[in-house]
DNA sequence: TCGTAAATTTAGCCATGGCTTAGTTTATAC
DNA sequence: GTATAAACTAAGCCATGGCTAAATTTACGA
């Protein structure tokens, strides 16, 4: 073993390491909810799609998104094959209540976060950008404090 | 075009659609963070290990991953390929500069949102879980607004 | 010292989610 | 009605990050 620096040995104090099941859990915990992501954020998007346009494209999709046409199409392949959306060759996407069910729960966290952040201080652009990502990854517990604060004045 | 439900009708007044550039701009920045984020996990938790117990093992790596032996050494192969780590066979991972500098960095962030979701009121196992994930989505903006829930009172 | 156990590596499997290029179908404009 | 453009699909590439099974190396205790 290596000597340690005085900033180690004070930080090794500080900043105790976790017992290794619940740290592996954690990371578990992350594993499940990015299995998810992409599942949530296209039926989310793809129902607000419908409610704003009247029907959801592939083309739009993907422009959304950010990615090509055919990235965008695979995974609409695999949300059919999951149930989670049906739709015929060339035809719009439609959500299944399986997909419409989870496309109302994620919008709803989605926009508890969103709101979270703007609540904070944070601004409007920032806000947008930081709920996509943080969505995914916040307990039923954490959202209650977040809706706590949002509730609070 | 379908017709609308008095209920979409709403939504789709209070809930107008981004603009497609901007949400495809949130969707990459999400990507991006995806992208660093094992990495981020890897060089804290083997910065942790060296701290604490003086060197960082594979199988120890794997075990507070909750992942398989080989399933680390292949990232741990990536990272050195990326300049983050470097290890000798069947010898312990040590960081480069590159490496010790991210993994400051990626527990200083991780500790901010840990001791803020514990400030807002969420319990510490549940801050421990929701803060391995949502770590890698907080924007500087985002972290200030945190930083000064935390700093006040 | 030497045999066994633990740690590590190697090889090969799989799913996801990006990409491009090329073909097919549908929609549109004239 | 038909030519062209737009949308979609098909095929095949790649990297990441999981897995198991089997080989190899290192560490350790008797
Ligand atoms: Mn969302
Ligand atoms: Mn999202
Ligand atoms: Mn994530
Ligand atoms: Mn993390």
């Amino acid at each position: 073993m290596p000597p340690m620096s005085a900033d180690s040995a004070k930080r090794a104090m500080e900043r105790p390491l976790q017992e290794p099941d619940a740290q592996a859990e954690a990371f578990a915990v992350v594993r499940q909810a990015h299995q998810m992501e992409s599942t949530e954020d296209y039926v989310e998007l793809i129902d607000d799609l419908i409610t704003s346009q009247g029907e959801a494209r592939l083309v739009e999709v993907a422009e959304r998104l950010g990615i090509s046409q055919p990235s965008a199409g695979k995974t609409i392949a695999r949300l059919q094959r999951e149930g989670y959306v049906t739709s015929e060759p060339y035809r719009s996407i439609f959500l299944t209540e399986k997909g419409k069910s989870l496309a109302d729960k994620s919008r709803e966290r989605h926009d508890v976060v969103y709101k979270f952040l703007l609540k904070i201080g944070v601004s409007d652009a920032t806000a947008k950008i930081d709920s996509e990502g943080v969505e995914h990854h916040v307990s039923e517990e954490t959202l209650d404090a977040f809706r706590r604060i949002i509730d609070a004045g």
